[in-house]
DNA sequence: AGCACGCCGACT
DNA sequence: GTCGGCGTGCTC
């Protein structure tokens, strides 16, 4: 039984008594407060709406949401201003909402924020001008106006002037002059044009036969919903494959919307043109350096449930979709899915809980899948489909350790003699080499030779990272910079600061000097200056240009360098100092993917690891080629300690200013503690970085058993005890990051 | 998040 | 005597 809504039109003032009688809502506002506030509105408006509503001093656009109205006392009720002109928030979305803000331990409002992050899309322009051929030639037909009107006759839809004027190269003067002439008529159009259906029913690109029986397998395994994990190695043409489930999606329901998560390093042009061309229709975009235009118009599109193909970053996970029916997290294992400020959340994780409360299915490809994804497919809680062999005549790289202990470099040096050697031989064979050095700059740390002194960040305790490239220091945490000195600022030495560690300036020097006559590029975010930078180096490199590229792991993904049959990795163990409990999973995925850049096409590849630790089970399992058996050791150790996903793990991070007050609260914390079984608090212990940008950090650690309800327990501690307002407390549910 | 209320320092 | 610092608390 459904209510005749109230006759407002949108973005209509609501009157004082409307037609219908007034009745009891809920508002929740894009702010970071726990609940939704009682309002009046004109009876019948559906949950969901977006509504104008005066709030505290001023007024604020909110969503009507479900709940029991409080209990109020009587004239404090306020009228809600305004309806909005936009279709009401899905009812899964609100759901969803809500699901995050419990699980996340923010604030209701502050996710409701995520999904309004487009400023006007609520409120868009009223219109555009676009033009239509009037039939009426104009009195004068010079080249540039017929080819304007050539355009605008081609065209299926009205032509903003820019549009025009782009694809005919006349001036927008020509365009005002047809207008102002009559050959052309001014309508107003939405400013925020629809997105060009996909088309399913096209083929996509011809598939080998495993990622046939791959697609065949993934999309067998959809309707049956949940999770499944598409396991295919680098090169595999996993994208194919996934498309092909987004296609059967798609073909089956009309109103079906798609979204695929990318990290946001690999949200790019060429992927975007590939996925516009399986599917004859450009895909909606979204990710942080959108326009306001293109971010309002996604927006809106997905609102209405017009755009229907999304790729997007984590944050495209709040999008306000209508009819979500399949996300496919691409790279599911890479870090950038994990939000580290503001509402803390992990994007795949959000994004298995939004299939499972939506009903619809999910998939996470990867090369590397993360442990999590691995355990989660042995306990039969995710479904798995492998792909397994390389596209085409591609084959693995071969991997072997060079063991730096007896096959070291010199002092100063950083590639060992093997390493030298096999890219010299490559050199001479006309094939191309990659050394990898994931550490920016010239070195890790500078120290004065005779007092000791460690130049150090001074508003975080890290070490700056010099600089030679602009001759500075630069702390990579905190954004600080300053040249480098001259004499130490702790003893007065002058010609006394070493520095100590490669960096990938430095690797750079050294090849220089190994290999003056070769051709070199450099890749770090610190030395390409644009994004055309970038592609111009990554292009010389694929054309063969470039015999040796010395790179950080700008270099590691997603690009095909058909010559390139070594890479060198200088320093594998980088990743495994610091005692985070993905350190070696971390350091297999990158060095698996970086490995992997070598030999895709006929040509056999080699990667050669540098490592001080050849005997670690990490090195051992890319060496014998043995991912099963690396995530199996790191299986049993990590259930051995109760680590995820094992048990579950929250890190509480206190930070002030003010340190006595921080102490305190850290002390008061701790008094407030509840014992439970089941439950370890550890802390509180200065964060691995104790300042940062002169806050200091206190930590503490709370690792529960899988069966215990970790938000629970600490909602009933933390309601316990609350900071001071110079005090600030996060709660990070499943950290990713231990700094 | 804003914005108002409230109790202690340097200005007319 | 006041203007204003930002610590604390509230917003239906």
């Amino acid at each position: 039984m459904t209510e005749e809504p109230p006759d407002l039109s949108a973005g209509e003032r609501v009157p004082e008594a409307a037609a219908g009688g007034l009745e009891r809502v809920k508002v929740l506002f894009p702010l970071p407060l726990g609940k939704a506030y009682d309002y009046q509105a004109p009876a019948g408006l559906k949950t969901g709406s977006w509504v104008e509503a005066p709030f505290g001093g001023g007024s604020s656009i909110g969503v009507l949401w479900p709940g029991e109205a409080d209990d109020l006392p009587p004239g404090k009720l306020k009228n809600v201003a305004r309806l909005l002109p936009a279709a009401p928030l899905a009812p899964a979305m609100i759901d969803f909402i809500a699901w995050v803000a419990g699980y996340t331990m923010f604030p209701l409002g502050a996710v409701l924020r995520l999904v309004m992050r487009s400023g006007d899309a609520l409120d868009p322009p009223a219109g555009a001008t676009a033009y239509v051929a009037s039939g009426a030639p104009p009195p004068r037909l010079t080249p540039a106006r017929s080819a304007a009107l050539a355009i605008v006759a081609a065209a299926s839809s009205p032509l903003g002037a820019r549009d025009i004027a782009e694809r005919s190269g006349a001036s927008d003067a020509v365009i005002r002059g047809l207008a102002k002439a009559g050959a052309l008529s001014a309508v107003t159009i939405d400013p925020d044009p629809p997105f060009d259906a996909p088309d399913c029913a096209r083929a996509g690109k011809l598939l080998s036969k495993d990622q046939q029986r791959a697609a065949d397998d993934l999309c067998a395994a959809l309707p049956r919903g949940g999770v499944t994990l598409l396991d295919g190695v680098t090169g595999s043409g996993k994208t194919e494959v996934y498309l092909e489930a987004a296609a059967a999606i798609l073909r089956r329901d009309p109103k079906a919307q798609v979204l695929v998560l990318l990290p946001e390093i690999s949200l790019t042009l060429p992927f975007l043109e590939r996925v516009g061309a399986r599917f004859g229709a450009a895909p909606a975009a979204w990710h942080s350096d959108l326009t306001p235009a293109a971010r309002r118009r996604v927006w809106r599109r997905v609102n209405e449930g017009q755009a229907r193909l999304v790729i997007g970053a984590r944050s495209a996970l709040f999008l306000p979709f209508r009819n979500l029916s399949l996300i496919i997290v691409d790279e599911e294992h890479e870090g950038a899915y994990k939000q580290e400020d503001g509402v803390i959340y992990h994007a795949r994780d959000l994004a298995a809980a939004r299939g499972a409360r939506g009903g619809f299915p999910v998939i996470l490809a990867s090369a590397t899948p993360s442990l999590e994804s691995v355990v989660n497919v042995e306990q039969g809680r995710y479904g798995l489909v492998r792909l397994a062999s390389r596209f085409g005549a591609a084959r693995l790289p071969s991997v072997s350790l060079i063991d730096m202990r007896r096959d070291g470099p010199q002092d100063g040096r950083w590639l060992s003699p093997t390493l030298v050697e096999a890219a010299t031989r490559r050199l001479a064979a006309g094939e191309q080499s990659l050394l990898f050095i994931n550490r920016r700059g010239y070195a890790p740390l500078t120290l004065c030779r005779r007092c000791g002194h460690r130049m150090k960040s001074p508003h975080a305790d890290t070490f700056l990272v010099e600089h030679r490239f602009d001759n500075r220091l630069v702390c990579h945490l905190t954004g600080f910079s300053m040249p480098k000195p001259a004499a130490c600022p702790e003893c007065r030495a002058v010609n006394s600061l070493a520095a100590c560690g490669p960096g990938v300036e430095r690797v750079a020097e050294e090849a220089a000097l190994r290999w003056p006559q070769a051709r070199r590029g450099v890749l770090s975010s610190d030395t390409v200056q644009s994004p055309a930078h970038m592609r111009a180096i990554l292009e010389a490199m694929a054309a063969g240009e470039i015999d040796i590229l010395i790179a950080t792991q700008m270099a590691a993904k997603g690009h095909h360098f058909p010559k390139l049959t070594l890479v060198g990795v200088v320093d594998a163990d980088m990743g495994l100092a610091g005692g985070d409990l993905r350190a070696a999973e971390r350091t297999y995925q990158l060095l698996a993917q970086v490995a992997g850049r070598a030999g895709r096409e006929s040509r056999p590849g080699e990667a050669m690891l540098q490592t001080y630790l050849p005997e670690t089970p990490v090195f051992r399992a890319l060496k014998d080629a043995d991912r099963d058996a690396f995530l199996e050791a790191e299986a049993r150790g990590r259930e051995d300690l109760g680590f995820p996903p094992y048990g579950r793990l929250a890190s509480i991070i206190l930070r002030s200013s003010d340190e006595k007050m921080l102490k305190a609260a850290g002390e008061a914390h701790r008094a407030a503690l509840i014992n439970a079984d089941g439950v370890v608090v550890w802390g509180p212990a200065p964060a691995a970085i104790y300042r940062i940008r002169g806050e200091a950090r206190l930590r503490f650690l709370v690792k529960t058993r899988r069966d215990v309800n970790i938000q629970a327990y600490l909602g009933a501690w933390l309601s316990r005890t609350k900071p001071p307002n110079a005090v600030r407390r996060t709660i990070d549910i499943d950290p990713h990051s231990f700094l």
